[in-house]
RNA sequence: GCCCCCAUCGUCUAGUGGCCUAGGACACCGCCCUUUCAAGGCGGCGGCACGGGUUCGAAUCCCGUUGGGGGCACCA
């Protein structure tokens, strides 16, 4: 195995998604694999999309992919991105690898049905399991409609496929069979349209997940007898759910989309998901683009299957989002501070009160979107009141928090600070220390045992809107 | 059924024969800080699937077992 990341610029690696309308995270971490292999060695990423019927008729797809992989960082308009290519475009090329297949007798025409194959199989007492039967082997049948093109796979020996990730891997040709390349309408097979795109396309490494690996003796043999030397091939190993099977998208969150809606970063989505079959080694796992780039080989790779841990994707995104300035933050935010995400109409949001509070808000959250949990109180005419909180906080004692601290947050200054010397001095007359005594003024304000620093959030707030939440809290308290 | 891949703390991983009494990160637990909750600091719990070899020496090499996963279409 050599490393062909020379940074020659001749390394042009593929990404290849069938649309589908969802962006899967392990898509995407397949992308940033080979968007990284290409970009530290100069070289070109290209985008196929291998288009089916269905996809063909709807744009949005493709359109779909390109957003999602800008979204993590992979630009359409970045010169080392190529594409999108459609399979379906180069039909010619399919076309023309069929024939040259068929001309050389490295694939035959066969008209047998499935149904024939195993008649034949069970009469001759063999296994149905085992494939095609090579029935039409040497009957020199010509190209016509309805017989379908099958390679003739090697009798014996064995196929190796060297892989950057795998090693070695050996598959013996007799359990191979004359798989069909194309169809009876001469239309390509997946393999064998594969395999014309990649050598079209120039491609020198594909880059794939691990599900393809059976697939490749069977391209390579095609490649082979093309006449042409195979590409570098690297399987990476699939992303699991907790119970170790690949995702599905029924069962599992994987649209990529939806770590978008729930406030993850995209850099730190990009940072874990690389993480995930690979490690830059020492202690330090998060870090740049470029400098995953400049350590990342596939050879290093991991062998094993990786449980997609979303707890910590959430850490991550923690580290992200507190490693931003105030502005980016309150940018990054912005969705959530709007319909409809937010719960209050666009003109009860104070931009300059949430200035004062968003940096107090940075710490506080993993996600983006849970800033609006945050901050509701300061833009909604009412608190929306948790009742849990309420019958936790208005315990006994707090009728006279409530009274003493209205009492005097009516005169005194309204600052932080100020506003906390009350509270303490209140929660003082009833033998409460400030944690306890704040808890009632707390629920009654922002409707919530936790939050933001309280006596700024307070602040921010204002006396006039303070005021008449603690009299109602009070008016609702059991006499 | 056949073919292939995989196996280090709960999870992601470092480790390529002695540096390993196996390191880090997330999670979890405790302490400190503290106006709630976070953040931050400090500490703790916890792993080489099993069995045979090879070797002076094995998480590392070989064989087997077990357990997981993927692939076997005129789908992509």
């Amino acid at each position: 195995m050599t490393d062909t990341s020379g940074g020659d610029g001749s390394v042009r690696v593929r990404f290849a998604p069938s649309p589908t309308g969802m962006f899967h995270v392990g898509g995407a971490r397949s992308a940033l694999f080979n968007w990284a292999v290409a970009q530290r060695a100069g070289g070109r990423f290209v985008l196929r999309v291998e288009d089916t019927d269905a996809a063909r008729n709807r744009p949005e797809w493709t359109e779909g992919i390109i957003r999602a992989l800008a979204w993590i960082g992979i630009e359409a308009s970045d010169p080392a991105f190529e594409g999108p290519y459609f399979q379906s475009a180069y039909a010619a090329d399919h076309d023309e690898a069929a024939r040259r297949l068929h001309s050389s007798g490295r694939a035959y025409y066969c008209d047998c049905t499935r149904d024939q194959v195993v008649e034949r199989r069970k009469a001759a007492g063999s296994d149905p399991q085992k494939g095609y039967d090579g029935f039409c082997r040497d009957r020199g049948l010509e190209r016509a409609p309805g017989r379908a093109l099958r390679f003739r796979s090697p009798d014996d020996g064995v196929t190796v496929v060297d892989d950057r990730v795998r090693g070695r891997v050996e598959f013996p040709n007799d359990a191979m069979e004359d798989f069909v390349i194309a169809r009876g309408d001469g239309s390509a097979l997946f393999v064998l349209a594969n395999v014309a795109d990649d050598m079209a396309m120039g491609i020198t490494e594909v880059i794939r997940a691990e599900e393809h690996l059976s697939n490749t003796p069977k391209q390579q043999l095609l490649w082979e007898a093309l006449g042409q030397a195979p590409p570098v091939w690297a399987h990476l190993p699939v992303i699991v759910n907790e119970k170790r099977q690949k995702l599905s998208k029924r069962r599992d969150k994987v649209a990529l989309e939806d770590y978008q809606a729930a406030g993850y970063l995209p850099e730190a989505m990009v940072n874990y998901l690389m993480l995930l079959g690979w490690s830059p080694g020492g202690d330090q796992e998060i870090m740049t683009w470029p400098e995953m780039v400049a350590r990342f080989r596939v050879e290093d790779v991991n062998q094993a299957s990786a449980f997609f841990d979303e707890k910590k994707l959430r850490a991550f995104n923690g580290e992200y989002i507190r490693m931003l300035t105030v502005e980016q933050f309150t940018a990054a935010c912005r969705p959530w501070l709007t319909a409809p995400y937010a719960p209050w109409r666009p003109d009860q949001f104070d931009p300059e009160a949430f200035a004062t509070l968003a940096p107090l808000a940075q710490t506080r959250v993993a996600l983006l979107s849970e800033i609006t949990a945050n901050v509701d109180f300061l833009f909604l005419d009412e608190p929306l009141i948790d009742e849990k909180s309420w019958e936790k906080a208005m315990k006994p004692g707090a009728e006279k928090i409530l009274e003493g601290v209205l009492a005097e947050f009516t005169t005194c200054d309204w600052t932080a600070e100020a506003l906390k010397q009350v509270v303490e001095r209140v929660g003082a007359t009833q033998g409460m220390k400030l944690g306890k005594a704040q808890a009632p003024v707390r629920v009654a304000v922002t409707g919530r045992t936790v939050g933001l620093p309280l006596f700024e959030s307070l602040e921010a707030l204002g006396r006039p809107r303070t005021l008449p939440r603690l009299e109602r809290a009070l008016e609702s308290l059991p006499k």
